[in-house]
Order: structure tokens, then sequence, then C-alpha cells
RNA sequence: GGCUCCUUGGUCAAGCGGUUAAGACAUCGCCCUUUCACGGCGGUAACACGGGUUCGAUUCCCGUAGGAGUCACCA
């Protein structure tokens, strides 16, 4: 058996979605599965939409994305080139196309748009249907040559029979069949004389030695018509797998021009590549045993293109939230570290032990922008309202907290340990000299110095980070408050 | 609209003729706790519908409905 050989064929036209990157990324795997090789090929044969940069974009995700090409334009091996634009220079489309004109799989199309244009007939959810009606097929072979030597614009079209069934194969969707009367003469070769992509597709596809066709789902109509190509030519066809389509909360398919989120603006936002990685894999597929936290190294092991399912699935940021989670859990706390501190200093101006303030986000946050809501209140302590004293389960009022933080006052400016252990030993002990619970204590401590209903640690976590200082100047403020708040509700 | 594909909880999904129909996210409750979170435990929640085939259908077949994709000198 000939070793596999998958191809990421993009086209250069802006960012990477996650359903691009998902077609790269299972192409990938069932080539690394299978010990083959991984392609990148640049499909830029239309200059029209062609946008600038985009290639780097490729070049930058799949890398990012850990999707190591063992082939691409800028990786030779000796299929090259890699680019259509640069494979056209040799007129290998021109030449596959003029055979199956030969062939009389295929002809010279010299009609123009006006003509093209009262072809359309019926027009469904604003898109004019069109199909055309094979006029320059009739052409002899002089009229042809005649046209040509005039310098008459023209295509080359796929000569399909306007009677009979083709079918094919996809390992995924099993056997479909299409009449050949619903085919339509799709162009091969454009007026500008680049290839279709369709076309250039199946050149390419067979010429590089491409065995296994994986792509996204919207072209299994148009698979016929490549399948009729591979016939025409007398090519063996490649293994087909159509991949389900990833659509948004719409189930509508994701794509650049909706503004569906790429790659990029993931990583932007604060997602981790291995993350965005291992989630979308379990988009479409699923592995027989029951887990879903996978490397790249044990995806290429486990990866099974026969459990891809067909159905399409929804994009859901939340549950990528809860894995790039699961992610930052997991994480070295010094790699940790090194990709919050940018967060954090972006929030905090003060001199706090920023490593201990990551510490104690590390659990608590799903993606790194979640740090800023979580240390805000080391900067400054937020308005907030003294009913947040009030505890049920804590038992404690504004006015108990006021009498704690009264009574507490004096036990903490003395008290010379600032760590963590000693403050809550020092509390801890002023708990079982009055009798109470922690709570009872703690719960005003908490909110005193940080004015907030939820912290990323407790008071004398909270104090060990802030130092004695800004700890006893947050109490007395505290007081002060619970103090002027009484007074007026007097 | 034609054609093609799809259809298990809100979402991702296991299942491949006989199961109390897994698991995860989300959601809800309880526990733990120096608040929240983390963690632990538990709950709510699904086989689109109608016919067959079969001793027996979520599973196979056919319809119906719904959804999606596609119908360019775009990829």
């Amino acid at each position: 058996m000939s070793k596999v050989r998958t191809r990421y064929a993009p086209s250069p036209t802006g960012k990477m979605h996650v359903g691009n990157l998902r077609s790269a990324l299972y192409e990938f795997l069932i080539a690394k599965h299978a010990g083959g090789d991984f392609m990148l090929r640049i499909e830029d044969t239309d200059q029209e939409r062609f946008v600038e940069g985009a290639t780097e974009i490729i070049y930058r995700t799949l890398q990012e994305a850990g999707l190591a090409h063992d082939e691409g334009p800028d990786k030779d091996g000796g299929f090259g080139p890699y680019v259509q634009s640069e494979r056209m220079k040799s007129g290998i489309y021109m030449k596959y196309a003029k055979e199956l004109v030969e062939r009389g799989e295929a002809y010279y199309c010299f009609c123009d748009k006006e003509r093209l244009e009262s072809l359309k007939t019926e027009i469904v959810e604003g898109k004019e249907i069109m199909m055309y009606d094979k006029h320059c097929l009739s052409l002899s072979k002089e009229e042809v040559e005649a046209n040509l030597a005039a310098g008459k614009p023209f295509v080359i079209r796929q000569n399909i029979p306007t009677e009979g069934i083709t079918t094919f194969h996809d390992e995924l969707y099993g056997d479909i069949s299409v009449e050949n009367a619903e085919l339509d003469d799709m162009i091969l070769i454009k007026s500008d004389g680049y290839p279709t992509y369709n076309f250039a597709n199946v050149v390419d596809d067979h010429t590089m030695n491409i065995t296994h066709v994986v792509r996204g789902n919207e072209y299994l109509s148009s698979a016929p018509k490549y399948q009729r190509l591979y016939d025409a030519f007398g090519w063996e066809s490649p293994v087909y797998i159509h991949l389900p389509l990833i659509t948004d909360e719409n189930h509508k398919k994701l794509s650049k021009r909706s503004g569906h989120a790429s790659f990029e603006d993931l990583l932007e936002q604060g997602f981790l590549s291995e993350a965005v990685v291992n989630y979308i894999a379990l988009l479409g597929w699923s592995p027989e045993e029951n887990r879903e936290i996978f490397t790249l190294e044990e995806l290429i092991e486990k990866f099974d293109y026969h459990r891809i399912s067909k159905s399409p699935a929804v994009f859901d940021i939340v549950k990528l939230k809860w894995m790039n989670g699961e992610y930052l859990k997991a994480m070295e706390f010094d790699q940790f570290y090194q990709l919050a501190e940018p967060y954090l200093t972006k929030c905090l101006t003060k001199d706090y032990d920023l490593k201990k303030i990551a510490a104690m986000v590390k659990t608590r946050i799903e993606i790194f922008p979640d740090i800023a809501e979580h240390v805000d209140f080391f900067e400054v302590v937020p308005e907030y309202d003294c009913a947040m004293y009030k505890h049920k389960k804590m038992k404690t009022t504004p006015e108990s907290s006021l009498e704690v933080l009264r009574e507490l006052l004096p036990i903490l400016e003395a008290q010379e340990d600032y760590s963590n252990d000693a403050l809550y030993e020092a509390l801890c002990k002023y708990v079982a000299d009055k009798g109470c619970k922690n709570g009872y204590v703690m719960w005003p401590v908490r909110t005193a110095v940080s004015g907030k209903q939820m912290t990323p640690g407790g008071a004398t976590e909270l104090m060990e980070v802030l130092g004695k200082e800004e700890s006893l100047a947050r109490i007395q403020a505290a007081i002060t408050k619970l103090e002027t708040d009484k007074e007026s509700s007097l």
C-alpha cells in the first residue's frame, strides 16, 4: 500500500476560522496516524480575492496550532511548486484541459457575459440559478480554431453527459449518486487562463500523489464533477473523506464573511492553542475511550477517521472555555506565570508579589483576560454596599463586623509577621478567645480588605499580598465606612 | 425551488437488534471551605414523527417533517 498523503489546500483570502483549521487538523491527523505526509498547497488562482498577507496567516496559524507540514511552498518534497500560481507557469492546467478537450470530455466556450446572463432563469433566495446550455459544444473544430485565432476570449468547460448517473464513494457517507442532468458543465479554465479551484484541485491532487482528499462537507455536492474528471483522465480516484460542518449557535456554517472568530482571534482572546486544537478535534470526531483531554501527539495516535461523525457540530465557546481552564489548571506554574504576567501587569501598578497573585488566580480562571476581574481590588478597593457584610451562613452583620474589625485593629497593628500562616494563626486565636465561628471574623476581614463579594483568596491570603500597611489602611477605612453608614441609617 | 447530506438532552457526544440509553459542557441542589472558585456527591434533561422488517427496534428499510449544504469565469 502506498504512503498516505493528505493536503491542506487553502486559498489566501483572509483569516483561518476554526472550520478551516479543523480541516487542516484532520488532514494532518489522518496522515500522521498512518505515518504519512501532510502537505500544504496554496490555492491562489483567484487574483481578485487574493488578500495581502493571507498566506502568512496560513503559515502562522498552522505553526501556532502545531500542524507541521512535511511539504509546502517553504519545504520542497519533490512535488512542487506548491503554489498554484507558480504551478501554472508550466502550463500544466492548460495542458490537461486540452487533453480533456481532445477526449471530448471538455470543450471551448466563447459565450460572453450577456449570453450567460440571459441563461439565468430562476431566482432563489436572492441567488440566480443558472445552468449552462452547452451552446458552444456544438461549435465545429474549424469554428473553434477561427475564434481562437481571432483572439476571442474563451473558457474551457467540462462536458458532462445529459443522461446517466455519476457515483462516487465517500469513506464516511458511502456511495453517493447524482443524475448527470443535474450537473452543470463547470468551467475548468477561466478566461484569464487560470484554472478554477475545482480543476486545479483535481490536477494537483493527482500529480502530487494525494491519496486521501479530506475536505469540508460543502464540497459534497460538487464531488460528482470531480469524480467525472478523474474518470475522464482515467486516473484512480483518491479516498474521499468529507468532513461534517462546524456551525455557529444558529446552526449555520462558519464563515469568514459572517465574522466568525478566527483561530488567531481566539488566541487574542486568551485561549491556548493547545486547548483550541484539542476542542476542535472533538467537534465531529470522538475517540474510542471516554476521554476529552488530548495532546496533539495523543490525537495522532488515537485518530481513526472512521470515527468521524456525519452530522454537523455547533461550535460551543462555553465548552472551549472550560477546556481552556482545564489546560490552565494542569499547566506548570512557571509557564502559567509567564503567560499570565502581561495580564497582571496590565491591571496592577502597585508593587505586589505577582507570583502569589498568579498562584491564587490559576485555578479560578478559564482564559487569561478573566484575571482582570479577579485582581482589580488589589489596585483599589471598589465602592461597595455595607450590606455585603451581612452573611447568613457566617452569621455576620454590618454591626457585628464593625465590632470585630475594631477589636482586631490593634491586634493586627501589633502583628509583625504578615505571612498568610501567621495571620491565619493570629485571627484564629482571636476567634478562639471570642468563642465564635471562623467565618464570623474571616468574612468581615475579607470584605474589608477587598470590598468584593468574591476574591481569589481568603482574608489572610489577601492581607499577605497587600502587606501590613495597606491591609491596616483598608481595615481602618472599612471601620470608618461602617461607622458613617451606621450613623446615616439612624 | 432542484439536488445532496444530516436528525440521541440546550451543546459536544457513546451506542453499531435485546442497555436502568454512557460520559463531558451548561444548568440546578447538597457537601467541603477563610467568601467565591476549585474539588466531591447528586438531580433535571434525549433516541423528530409515521409505517414496515423482526420474537424484539435508538440501532435495518421506506415515507413524512425539520435542519443544513450546494446550485459563480469563489474557493
